[in-house]
DNA sequence: TGTACATCAGTGAACGCGCGTTCACTGATGTAC
DNA sequence: TGTACATCAGTGAACGCGCGTTCACTGATGTAC
């Protein structure tokens, strides 16, 4: 389908979208759990009823808002894991890339911390299945490294799960540091030398 | 005052305690945002209006849930911390403390793990500053031994935070796990795994 | 191009419901003499 | 020990309010000829 939306199809979408916007706008200083409808529709500008025009119940509109969410964060992804890939001393630069994406991204990456474990069930576990993808990913890429030589496949996922949550961590370390430049460098400046800790663990890893 | 509580006072302090199990009973399945007064009450078999003798309100409740939770961990955080005080080989014996404090206190932890980014602001400074209180602890305790010579004060609080992360995360990961012991064998498995590695780090971070 | 009908995104009124909070009360426990 | 009064944990009715959901509607957009 080359074709291109016409004026309602499209108009649809935006509101679609701005259901979310305004979601995700109201979900930085609340959970999931305590989000209403009623709510969701004043911050978008649309009425109750025309809701159910997007989604068919608000448990839903909350996988939805997983879906957004992670959709955005697919370059951060990206580049984590091409940092990850070259050498051993740059591993510690995908910080960086963490940092810029916690400024950019600020309510969509709140509101995934959130419910990472305070949500309900199908949300805590969509997030779940997200972080576990990008930990299978970053093993593969370790595996591919000539300095994993003699690991074996157990050991090479264990550091990418380490790695993962280290990043999961950093991250909500960030938000909650609510945009103070100082703390943030202090935050960066730990997780960089607890990254160079776990590359020197690395290193040695086989030396016993 | 060695007195003991008549009846009164010792029938109102149980009171108030079959309110916060209550509470913590309810939160293992949702969080502290959509939990309702009258649910508490009506869960701890108690008339709604009766709750305002023991708190002013809602987000009183919440944060005694915080006291009442943290209080009875005490005695794993001491556990750890006399684990982390003896020799290198024996840090990752803390796991074992961990693993047995989640099963012994499924309620209390799911509930701070939830709240720890889920909730308002109050409770999650509440928290932040409990795990910050082990953080520094396990600073102190790391510097006291003897493979810390030679570190600085910020290495020493970089390693102590990345422990206490780690402890988290795994605690975490546990609770997801929701009873199924092959599960936790695995966490299990990869937090011990994961601090050697940590471990390793440590040994040769003055190396370079 | 123009006309007649179909579609459907968004509206606004209405509903029943459970919420947090208040208030005057009851009756067992505590206290003073 | 007994009596008279004070305290106060827990009750139950009442309140106003915002919630999620339904439904018949409107009018702009889409489609068929």
């Amino acid at each position: 389908m080359s074709h291109t939306l016409g004026p309602r199809q499209s108009q649809k979408q935006q509101t679609r979208q701005s259901l979310l916007d305004a979601g995700l706008r109201l979900l930085e200083h609340q959970g999931l759990s305590s989000l209403g409808l009623r709510e969701v529709t004043r911050e978008a500008g649309l009425t109750p009823s025309g809701f159910y025009r997007h989604f068919p119940d608000l448990p839903a509109f909350g996988m939805a808002l997983v879906e957004e969410s992670f959709g955005s964060l697919r370059t951060m992804v990206r580049a984590i894991r091409s940092e990850q890939a070259d050498a051993d001393e740059v591993i510690d630069r995908s910080i960086d890339v963490v940092a810029r994406y916690v400024h950019e991204h600020r309510a969509r990456l709140r509101f995934l911390i959130r419910e990472r474990h305070g949500g309900v069930r199908p949300v805590r576990d969509a997030i779940a299945a997200r972080i576990r993808q990008f930990a299978d990913d970053l093993a593969d890429d370790l595996a591919a490294q000539p300095q994993s030589a003699g690991w074996d496949q157990a050991d090479l996922r264990m550091l990418a799960d380490l790695y993962a949550d280290h990043t999961v961590t950093t991250v909500a370390a960030l938000l909650e540091a609510d945009g103070d430049r100082d703390t943030e460098q202090r935050i960066v400046a730990t997780a960089r030398r607890q990254l160079r800790l776990i590359s020197i663990g690395r290193r040695h890893w086989l030396d016993t």
